[in-house]
RNA sequence: GCCCGGGUGGCGGAAUCGGCAGACGCGGGGGAUUCAAAAUCCCUUUCCCUUAGGGGAGUGCGGGUUCAAGUCCCGCCCCGGGCACCA
């Protein structure tokens, strides 16, 4: 020990910080200091804070990864803890809690890796996070702290699933009803099957499968995305653009299976028309837009010798320039049109050279199959082949020929389209490589390039429509089709229903028993939970892609089976083997925050009202990376509409205001062979960088262990404190922007809160010492002053310029010769409680309170002291300030323009000249045109 | 290709309504303290020219509007992200 740490026993340095922040990190969870009572219930408290208004604040939860936290992780947390702790002091009863996202891939992947059972696996997780998370001094109520994996919270996942399952769209007011209403329906002949099939006259087996086809949660077989090395079907948002798995960047097949399906689609028009009243950013809106994808235009029928050939069209008003038809090749309708032979006048750019129409569709569909995602991607030249068959275009009544060609997608619109070269680029290169007729329908501006014009302009070679604009034509042909029994305006999206099964053994399982004939029942709700069976060999197996999916939940051989009474004696039954996937119990985890003791309901009703309602209502504040844009928060959208038409919340919407937290990057270092070595063993040197004698290559990304640059918040603590580490990050920047980490920075941070402990405590005692004197007239204003902004960037999440106002005041507390009035000091530690909360505790406890600062009211302005006397006021000349006068903070303009112009320098620039013109702006500028 | 963001000192960033560009912090330079160092404190720090006083330039580039532009308008360039043969 060296005689500079006796003499500052008390100096604000880590292990100060440790001792500090370890105490009240106790005090805390001994006092329940962050319980957020309920309107009722078993949370519900006489603390009166339930009176005050309600403040939601959520993060999106973490999954439990084993790996621990790098100092990115929490960046997202400890913004909305900032800001919660803000509202608290602010008088809101505010609920800040933390869930864990347990089940599903990454948790089992990573247990895969670990060799360990994934609850082993996850619960030491979880615990290692609460830890991490607790050291932090985040201000969570840790009563309503969720795991998705609890028995207590998945009974509710599946509780929300039935209510899916036993529900129906009703397309005519436009929301989901109990499946009840809709046998109702059926019996009485409101809602008809089809023109061949009466519902009296169908068996009590085909009416239940009926009835399964309206549900919201059914059985499909569709074409799907298998990945072989996972063993599991996922999700379309879970498959990349190249064809791959987003979780281990596996190969993935499509091929047709009969799964789980969740009704999505029918709710694309509501999604996408309340994205309107969300407080969200623009970004995340149109990317759900555009995976919603809905456009508007026309079915049109075309018609063939052997069948009518359906086709949608945005561009109905285009029709008079069809010159052919494309079908996807996988069209169910491709081979009933397709013609023993070649007609005479097919050449070979049509025929491909092959002998017959069947043999060349053969071919293609043999080549489009082997094609991956990927290479369509890349490679847009475009093929076909030609049916050897021709449809009569309605309205013209021209035969045109039919093609199929893989640039037509299965999935869109009816599978079959009328090519338009004239106004479809993709038709238009389609047309050069086979040579058929191109047709302009729309007249392209003079000095047009000579391809497909897709603008606007006057219809031409269209009959009727000539002279239309396009909006026009579309509505004068759509009234023609109608009216012709030709086609009807039509609506299309891209969403597709939300494939909902997994084989997978680490989900929630579902609530569904199957019968003798097959056909899935619900458990009934009081059998729920269907608890996950403990399974040794739980692990996916790694098949081919021939193979078919083999659920693990097959090998739980006593579960597999049960006997049931279902209403009709008991019988024997075979369980779902499938589980649900991950998003299921992310889809609602706000709700639960809400009631999570509740075992009688999923949230009761008036504690979801307390803390749902709003101008808008829903989540008050939601935090969370970008990457979940259109995957959990169109699904969590989804359900919550679902479980609002049903009755169960008082909202259309959940989550009311979202923000997006930008992500920490870091400096990594590649050597000549591009290999990441160790970020914290790189040197600089000038210009250049070093690992072990070498020079190393910088770059920037995301902090982690692939770039082997993460630093994590142990070592963080070990150096500087929890309070400089939250200070730290909240003061790299804004909070939605990515940023890069300087570890030689944060000294700052910790500066600032060492000079603010010198300021009120003696460093050689640790006493308190502050006076009881007033502050100097200087010193209060900048006091309010500085109250003000901090109220004002707290209210906007801008605690960057937050921390840089509190750093000026606490400039000018130090340049005082006499010690902090206590009526700076006080205000002084508020404006830092809800940012490093540790230090203003201790402070606040030193001050003579016993009360904890958590609950002290926030400093507010006194608006007389935000007023000068006296300002200071630029002078110009063309815009270019040249001297700078003092002025009473009320002068007039004459006045200030007087002044202006008789100060000295300004007279001496001007020589003898007179301005030209004079710009007073009151109290702020005067700029002298000369 | 289309749709969102963004581009300001050596670095992170500030300027919320068109009104003093560079707040605050890091780093750098100088000084005080110290036997010395660390720590701490004070001064300084956009760039260029100038002995000084001072002058000039400046918010990705080029134009424009305005008394006044980082901020508004037009045309580009670059970086990040999303979508992409969706008829």
């Amino acid at each position: 020990m060296d005689s500079g740490e006796e003499t500052y026993k008390y100096r604000y340095d880590a292990s100060l910080a440790n001792h500090i922040e370890l105490k009240w990190q106790s005090k805390w969870e001994e006092d329940g200091t962050y319980h957020a009572p309920n309107p009722s219930g078993p949370l519900s408290d006489s603390t009166g804070r339930i009176d005050l208004p309600k403040l939601f604040i959520m993060d999106m939860f973490p999954y439990p990864s084993g790996t621990g936290l790098h100092v990115g992780h929490p960046l997202g947390f400890i913004g909305t803890d900032v800001y919660a702790r803000y509202k608290r002091m602010t008088g809101h009863n505010v609920l800040h809690t933390m869930g864990y996202d347990a089940f599903g891939l990454p948790a089992e992947e990573h247990a895969r890796q670990t060799g360990q059972h994934p609850r082993e696996n996850t619960n030491a997780n979880i615990k290692n996070m609460r830890k991490q998370l607790k050291r932090l001094g985040l201000g969570h109520d840790p009563r309503r702290s969720i795991s998705t994996t609890d028995l207590d919270y998945y009974k509710w996942t599946q509780w929300i699933f039935l209510q899916l399952f036993n529900s129906w769209y009703d397309t005519d007011l436009k929301r989901a009803r109990p499946i009840k209403e809709l046998e109702t329906k059926l019996e009485d002949g409101t809602i008809t099957i089809n023109e061949n099939e009466l519902w009296s006259s169908c068996s009590p087996q085909r009416k239940k499968e009926i009835v399964n086809s309206f549900r919201l949660a059914y059985l499909a077989e569709a074409p799907v995305n298998w990945c072989p090395a996972l063993g599991t079907v996922l999700a379309n948002e879970e498959v990349t653009v190249d064809g791959r798995s987003e979780r281990g960047n596996h190969p993935v097949y499509r091929r047709p299976l009969k799964q789980w399906m969740m009704r999505i689609t029918a709710y694309a028009d509501r999604l996408l028309e309340d994205l309107e009243s969300l407080d969200w950013t623009e970004a995340i809106k149109t990317m759900q837009r555009n995976w919603i994808g809905k456009s508007e235009g026309a079915v049109i029928n075309f018609t063939a010798e052997e069948a009518n050939i359906p086709v949608f069209t945005t561009r109905p008003d285009t029709i008079f320039g069809a010159t052919y038809l494309v079908l996807a090749p996988e069209h169910p309708l491709v081979d009933a049109l397709c013609r023993t032979d070649w007609p005479a006048e097919a050449d070979t750019r049509w025929t491909g050279g092959f002998e017959n129409p069947r043999s060349a569709i053969e071919a293609y569909r043999a080549q489009s199959n082997q094609k991956s995602d990927l290479d369509r991607q890349e490679n847009k030249d475009k093929t076909g082949v030609f049916l050897g068959a021709y449809a009569k275009a309605p309205v013209t009544g021209q035969e045109i020929p039919i093609f199929i060609s893989d640039y037509v997608l299965m999935g869109y619109g009816t599978g079959a389209i009328m090519a338009v070269p004239g106004q479809d680029e993709r038709d238009w290169e389609f047309a050069e490589v086979f040579g058929l007729d191109i047709i302009r329908t729309v007249q392209p501006p003079a000095d047009w390039d000579g391809k497909a014009y897709v603008g606007d302009g006057p219809a031409i070679n269209s009959d009727f429509l000539n002279g239309l604009s396009i909006i026009e034509a579309k509505s004068a042909i759509i009234r023609w089709l109608e009216d012709n029994n030709e086609g009807s305006r039509q609506t299309s999206y891209k969403l597709r229903d939300w494939l909902f099964s997994r084989q997978r053994y680490w989900g929630e399982p579902f609530p569904i028993v199957y019968d003798k004939d097959g056909l899935p029942n619900s458990v009934p709700e009081d059998m729920l939970p269907v608890e996950l069976p403990e399974l040794i060999d739980w692990a996916p197996r790694s098949l081919d892609e021939n193979s078919d999916p083999e659920p693990p939940l097959g090998r739980a051989d006593d579960w597999s089976t049960t006997l049931l009474d279902l209403g009709n004696g008991p019988q024997e039954y075979i369980r779902e083997l499938n589980t649900m996937p991950q998003w299921a119990g992310s889809c609602w985890y706000y709700l639960r925050y809400l009631d999570p003791l509740n075992s009688e309901e999923f949230v009761s009703e008036d504690i979801e009202k307390y803390w749902m309602s709003g101008e808008t209502g829903g989540v008050d504040l939601y935090v969370g990376g970008v990457e979940h844009a259109v995957l959990h928060l169109l699904y969590s959208r989804f359900w919550h509409k679902v479980l609002f038409d049903l009755g169960h919340v008082s909202t259309p919407e959940p989550f009311q205001r979202l923000f997006n937290q930008g992500y920490i990057q870091a400096a990594a270092y590649q050597d000549e062979r591009g290999m990441y070595v160790d970020a914290a063993d790189v040197s600089q040197v000038g210009e250049k960088f070093f690992y072990q004698e070498n020079e190393v290559q910088r770059s920037f990304g995301k902090m982690g262990k692939s770039l082997k640059n993460s630093v994590t918040p142990d070592e963080m603590y070990e150096e500087y404190g929890a309070d400089t580490l939250r200070l730290y990050e909240m003061f790299m920047g804004p909070l939605d922007q990515d940023r890069p980490w300087e570890t030689k920075s944060v000294i700052g941070s910790q500066r600032l809160i060492q000079r603010v402990w010198r300021n009120l405590v003696n460093e050689e005692t640790g006493e308190i010492a502050v006076s009881d004197n007033q502050p100097e007239e200087p010193l209060n204003r900048l006091l309010h002053k500085t109250i003000a902004s901090v109220n004002n960037d707290m209210k906007n999440l801008r605690f960057n310029t937050a921390i840089a106002r509190i750093t000026e005041l606490n400039n000018e507390i130090t340049k005082l010769e006499s010690p902090t009035p206590r009526a700076v000091a006080e205000p002084l530690v508020l404006l830092l409680a809800p940012l490093t909360p540790h230090i203003a505790e201790e402070l606040w406890e030193k001050l003579g309170y016993d009360m904890s600062v958590v609950y002290a009211k926030f400093p507010v302005a006194n608006e007389m002291l935000l007023v000068e006397d006296e300002v200071e006021i630029p002078i110009q000349i063309n815009g270019k300030v040249k001297s700078k006068i003092k002025v009473d903070s009320n002068a007039s303009d004459a006045a200030l323009q007087e002044i202006a112009l008789a100060d000295e320098k300004i007279r001496s620039l001007l020589a003898s000249s007179a301005p030209k013109k004079v710009i007073v702006i009151s109290g702020k500028l005067v700029n002298i045109v000369h």
